[in-house]
RNA sequence: GGCCACGUGGCGGAGUGGUGACGCAGCGGAUUGCAAAUCCGCGUACUCCGGUUCAAUUCCGGACGUGGCCUCCA
């Protein structure tokens, strides 16, 4: 650990508690989320725990070290769904190939939407349908993992599929809280026939001619749907490691299904020490769904005016969602949206002109508040007093401090203030800019304001300033929001 | 029906057994050629009903409300 460094607690969905966080190898800190489903283009519910874990990732690699943490995010690209779309989209392609353009190009597109978030790219994103079949590496894959579970008890084949055998793990259900008896008692569940026990789950179904499949002992079939976490986790990260997370609503059946899968396959006692799920989102104050019209995906945000009749920066959205306690719920709304940008607006307007920012790192108070459970709302708090400090005449160090956090906390310097990253001042600003103070100086204040009216017609604001020590003008622009 | 969250001022949103964070918006002041930006200062709250306690927004119980899961939806 970093010297300094804060002690972390996270809160764990496993025992309901908040607890000191203490990996099991402080030289390689694991974690392992839950990513999406490549059928469709990420809503926006799906970017908060692409959000929040990033968060967490760079927390990790800022206490541990960027070398010393390992963060799994797959991609499935096996699912019914997809397989519904593909034949939806391209009906005249053969199956696999049209399975093939719809993962592609959503795969894609997920990775440009989560990139606009601001979120590192994790270490690894390894797709399900590099895990089915033993793989030439040796690494774990799903139809070893289930042929394991068959041999040691857990599993057993009927009607086609390969079941997972509930009774055969005592405390089955001890994530989210839940007995068979109260899941027998509960009429919903589909009574399967040929199922043992109404709670057993599916580890390997057939396939049709129509259906993408693998050769198997048990047929020619796709897994199910919990399977893939289980063999990529155990690829990358190990029989047991340290974080697990994902949205609330995974909690079961799938993260459930997981542990079942994986302790039971590798013989352990546990899969993850510390289980983490992120709250749901409404829109608006209503759930989002396609029948109501409130279903926004963040393409829709970054590129249209969806929501509020403007594109807003992946910057904005992501402190739109981080605003608030990742375990609560979010209404997500235009309002929430006009209030991160402005706040944003703030810190980076605070933290403009500070100077190099090598070897500073974040602000230590902020990495604070974020060491407790991912509390980002106290360290904006920080972070404001960071930015009162920078608007100060003495505040060169505090403007410093102010840029290295935020782009430890995955915000740009300057992306609103300009045009976005890597955006280059036109020359006919500076020029602009040059004349009105060449006015200002010789009071011609009509010329000066008919200068900046022009400009501001362009979207370019400007904000005039006195240099504290010896009264000369300065003129800072920005682009108007 | 079973299980699990949540309910704080106009809005967002922390936190705590006892001097009512913080931000946005609003109001007042400073500054400014005028603006903008910035700085300083100010207001309103803890869903309801019981209980524990010297003291509860904070602990316990109940009610009501909202949301989630139990249906391969983050």
């Amino acid at each position: 650990m970093t010297s300094g460094s804060p002690q972390l607690s996270l809160y764990n969905t496993l025992t309901r508690k908040k607890e000191p966080f203490v990996p099991i190898d402080a030289g390689n800190v694991r974690m392992y989320v839950c990513g999406p489903t490549v059928y469709d283009f990420a809503h926006i519910g799906n970017a908060r725990p692409v959000i929040v874990f990033d968060l967490l990732f760079r927390l990790l690699r800022h206490v541990y070290g960027a070398e010393h943490v390992t963060y799994v995010r797959n991609i499935t690209d096996v699912d019914d769904k997809i397989n519904a779309r593909a034949a939806r989209d391209f009906p005249d392609l053969p199956l696999n190939e049209a399975i093939r353009r719809v993962t592609e190009k959503t795969a894609r597109q997920f990775a440009a939407d989560v990139k606009a978030l601001g979120s590192l790219e994790p270490t690894y994103q390894p797709r399900a349908t590099d895990f089915v079949l033993p793989r030439p590496d040796g690494k774990p894959d799903m139809v070893t993992l289930i042929a394991t579970l068959i041999e040691r008890g857990h599993a057993y084949v009927a009607g086609g599929e390969v079941l997972f055998d509930v009774t055969s793990m005592p405390d089955y259900g001890a994530l989210s809280g839940r007995n068979l008896e109260d899941n027998l008692a509960g009429a919903r569940i589909a009574v399967d026939a040929h199922k043992k026990n109404p709670a057993d789950f599916v580890l390997w179904k057939q396939s049709s001619a129509e259906e993408p499949g693998w050769d198997s002992p048990w047929g020619r079939g796709r897994p199910g749907w919990h399977i893939e976490c289980s063999a990529m986790s155990a690829a990358y990260l190990g029989d047991v490691f340290d974080i697990h997370g994902g949205g609330l609503d995974l909690i079961f059946p799938h993260h459930e299904n997981e542990i079942a899968q994986s302790r039971c396959a590798h013989g352990t006692h546990e899969m993850a020490r510390v289980w983490m799920h992120n709250g749901f989102l409404q829109v608006e104050g209503q759930k989002m769904s396609k029948s109501l019209g409130n279903f926004v995906t963040i393409n829709d945000l970054l590129e249209t005016g969806a929501m509020g009749g403007q594109a807003w920066h992946g910057d904005v959205l992501r402190l739109a969602m981080l605003m608030t306690h990742y375990r609560e719920p979010i209404d997500f709304s235009v309002k929430r949206l006009e209030e991160a940008q402005s706040k944003l607006v703030d810190w980076q307007r605070a933290a403009r002109d500070g100077q190099s920012t090598e070897d500073i790192g974040p602000d230590a108070s902020v990495v604070e508040m974020l060491a407790d459970d991912l509390n980002f709302h106290r360290a904006s708090v920080a972070l404001d007093a960071i930015a009162r400090q920078a608007n100060r005449e003495d505040g060169q160090a505090a403007k410093q401090a102010l840029g290295a956090t935020l782009e430890f906390l995955g915000f740009g310097r300057d992306t609103l203030l300009t045009s976005g990253d890597g955006w280059e001042e036109p020359p006919h600003i500076a020029a602009a800019v040059a004349a009105r103070l060449a006015a200002l100086n010789g009071k011609d204040f009509a010329e000066a304001d008919r200068i900046r009216n022009e400009l501001a017609e362009q979207g370019i604001a400007l904000m005039d300033s006195k240099d504290p020590e010896t009264g000369e003008r300065r003129t800072k622009w920005e682009v108007k929001r």
